[in-house]
DNA sequence: TGTACTGGTAACCATACGGTTACCAAAATA
DNA sequence: TATTTTGGTAACCGTATGGTTACCAGTACA
């Protein structure tokens, strides 16, 4: 058995904040909501209206979206309103952002395959 | 009832992409891998040693990230050789960086907040 | 006051996720 | 050839996810 000289430290918040940013992202239900909200701030049933899916289902998404941070909804009167809180994917966007070098590089070396395999056209 | 003059458009390919993009970055070990390969590329074994996990574990991590095209995998003899391919990030990266000015204007208004509410120190 | 509307909760269901152990296949090596 | 090493697959388990229907609570209003 090989014991590990380089052990994984433990998951500490901002690991955990990041697990609930891009897991909350990773729903095409929730983007398009979040989405919904850069227009400004919406009711549950606005919200809900375009969708082909009960209310119930909405709701879910919405709390995971609290849960990430994403989404604050006050209730006022019977109606709940929801905004966007676009402050923890501030985190996410950044830890992305270190890859970008990495991509960039992927695609100079297409750029480049295709400058060698199909040369002066 | 009220019908939805907005409906959602079904999900299209990009849009899975995200999903498994974003699914794929939900995960605390997962990130830990591509941050390994990030400084070049390794084998399973030695991707899955400073993880207090059994193999089959990493390798159905290994198995997601190859599913949202972030690593490619290479059978060389008994060895199998990961790499990082960090292409499928740029579209992510692209959908986070629209929500920037939300963020930063929530920067914002928390600085006017300190500002106003605690002055001249 | 009765009723309709907004939204949440409970219970349930099927499937996916993250992990395990046990086992197998192919390659390298004594 | 026998053995070790690398890695994958199968089967299983508990829990989370994404959806449903049925029901409930509070607010607005005729």
């Amino acid at each position: 058995m090989v014991t590990s000289t380089h052990p994984i430290p433990p998951e500490d918040s901002r690991s955990q904040q990041l697990d609930l940013t891009f897991g909350a992202l990773s729903d095409p239900t929730r983007r398009s909501i979040l989405a919904r909200l850069a227009s400004g701030p919406s009711t549950v049933g606005e919200l809900a209206a375009p969708f082909a899916m009960s209310r119930p289902a909405i709701s879910k998404h919405l709390r995971v979206l609290e849960q990430a941070g994403l989404v604050s909804t006050t209730r006022d009167g019977r109606v709940s309103r929801c905004s966007l809180d676009a402050r923890p994917m501030r985190a996410a966007a950044d830890w992305v952002a270190f890859y970008r070098v990495f991509w960039e590089q992927q695609l100079d070396a297409l750029s480049r395959w295709f400058e060698e395999g199909e040369p002066s056209s």
